[in-house]
DNA sequence: CTATTTTTGACACTTATTGTCAATAGAATA
DNA sequence: TATTCTATTGACAATAAGTGTCAAAAATAG
């Protein structure tokens, strides 16, 4: 199973593709400093910037924002003991969401 | 299936406990309003005071921590179709952590 | 060594969250 | 109805959290 972070992967897939960070921070019109630490984790992505990513590495956006979600997910349940409960809690209700969804 | 709020199912048991607003707020040393609100979703509950009122209710604070966080969880994914998958992943995780936890 | 890339930290700015308070509304009862 | 207790609402200030900008320092490549 893979437990790389979504900053590990992302700045694997921008060193495969050669590209220096200044050029991707260009394309994403940010400061390269603020793209530098989402890679290491010590600023947070937004689903904007991880879907403008997939699209500039021109990889799968699905794969990034599913690792996106479950991080945010992760983070709220951290060190929670009935975390792993409360997950199976929240799938019962978005399966519940999303029959009754057209309703 | 419950689909029933935090802040609903602890109103049913204030309101079961035949206590006012006043008194729990007071137990809690928070401000009424701000237990009102909570109550009704306006505002976010803390873990902490959670657990205080599991304990002020004499209520089991499992179920109630379980929906604590599944509620934090359902907020972040919201309205996202990738939701259950990312919750799946969340899942392997978690359950990885825990495997892992004490090497 | 030099140039380029990356990291780090300080700072200001904006946005979210939280607590406090008082006025208003509602419900129950004398 | 008048009174009292209870609950809701909104305004406001205080605080915390998140974001963007910048420049200096560190690391890497040529």
């Amino acid at each position: 199973m893979s437990t790389e972070t979504l900053g590990e992967k992302l700045r694997q897939i921008r060193e495969q593709n050669e590209l220096p960070l200044r050029k991707v921070a260009a394309l994403l019109d940010i400061d390269v400093a603020i793209l530098s630490k989402m890679e290491r984790g010590e600023r947070k992505l937004s689903k904007e910037v991880v879907l403008k990513l997939a699209d500039i590495y021109k990889c799968n956006p699905e794969e990034l924002l599913v690792l996106f979600l479950s991080e945010k997910i992760m983070y709220e349940i951290q060190d929670e003991d009935l975390g792993e409960k409360a997950l199976k809690v929240a799938e019962k209700r978005v399966k519940y969401l999303k029959a009754n969804k057209t309703k």
